[in-house]
DNA sequence: ACCTGAACACCGTTCAAGT
DNA sequence: ACCTGAACACCGTTCAAGT
């Protein structure tokens, strides 16, 4: 019980404690979030941060599953999409994805996030808004652009959430690497003449090649 | 081993008792999963499946995370990787994902779980060995093949978490698809022209395009 | 070596009670 | 309307003690 009512020296005794919103959660839940990864999130964690109960957050959040998609969404606030008069459809479509995907890089588990929950919050509307918009600019037919823009889109957040998982692994040395690199020539030959290559570059340039791969694609598939 | 010693009586008394192992907990745990998928599955709930309590579990299995990495591994041994008589190699090569898309959508929670889990066990092994070879076996190069074979896997893990999430997803009238039908044309005119398209084809359809796509962009890109 | 009861340190969510 | 203490029904993991 910490309400002093209409005391001044209460609130200097406790400078920080600012009202309950949904705005106050989703900035501390971020914070948390940034800080300790998916899994040191949790509610009660939330809570605390922000000096009350876990129930307490029950009054703006409907439940655990909301919370995080409202944390994606306000993440993904970030995310740039570029003008029109930033060049032709292509480079702005591949400037767009490659901002998605430095914001889910930006916070830990943000990949694994993207990937869980089917958010449809305003900032995932605008991207999606924008990039069938690039696909339609750029003359491909509707019938390909929905597809198109679902398989762009989970190309990105695919390799935002396999960073996640392979920096959530604090094993030994990178025990995935180590395996690869420790197979057999002869049971495995393709892994062992590859396993250089396999882990070559970084995710930055991994997508730029897969966004070039992407788009090619699709304008040579019907 | 099912030694069971010596006593009969005992037996009648407790029928379906196995002995623990590796084996049986993996059989218990995918159980699990098949009917109540990943939310539902707990170390806990395996322990009471197999008659005994959670610490018994520790002694042939590291912690949980070990233990799911080894079901999916488990499950991955039931995709089929074509023979070299049953066709061209991208033949082949769209045959084999489509096996793999098949198994992991064959038990919930399984798409989810191979995106979360860097898996190295024999079957991901094989399965990655095999698309790597066929990659090669194209004539592609081998810069290519490493990233290509990660694209290709990727797609193919990434559109099975994703059914996975929508399955997750009771809400009323499945509220995602609600969402982008009510949206306005003319704040989201691209979103309102092509709202219909974006639900159309089942996973499979749609995996058969992305494929296609993936294949024939990665050939038109150096 | 294998197994386990009990405990530890957590979870998300609900609800009656307070303001 | 907003907030909360306390409880409920769970978790994964550890450890001393048993066989």
């Amino acid at each position: 019980m910490k309400t002093q009512s209409s005391k001044i020296l209460s609130r200097r005794s406790r400078p920080a404690k600012a009202p309950l919103s949904v705005d106050a959660i989703l900035s501390a839940a971020l914070d948390i979030l940034t800080r300790e990864g998916l899994e040191g999130l949790s509610l009660r964690k939330v809570a605390a941060a922000l000096d009350t109960g876990p129930a307490s957050l029950y009054v703006y959040v409907d439940n655990l599953d909301s919370l995080l998609a409202l944390m994606l969404d306000r993440a993904l606030g970030k995310v740039v999409i570029p003008s029109r008069a930033k060049g032709g459809w292509r480079e702005r479509l591949s400037t767009l994805l490659h901002s998605y995907l430095k914001v889910l890089l930006s916070i830990p588990g943000l990949g694994q996030l993207a990937l869980t929950t089917m958010s449809s919050g305003q900032n995932s509307l605008r991207g999606l808004e924008a990039v069938l918009g690039l696909l339609r600019e750029g003359g491909i037919d509707d019938d390909r652009v929905a597809w198109a823009a679902d398989m762009l889109s989970l190309q990105v957040v695919a390799v935002a959430a396999e960073q996640d998982a392979r920096r959530r692994q604090a094993d030994p040395l990178d025990s995935f690497e180590q395996t690869l690199n420790a197979i057999s020539a002869r049971t495995h030959p393709n892994i062992h003449a590859l396993r250089e290559k396999l882990f070559l570059g970084t995710p930055r340039e991994r997508i730029r090649w897969a966004i070039d791969v992407l788009i090619n694609g699709i304008l040579h598939t019907p």
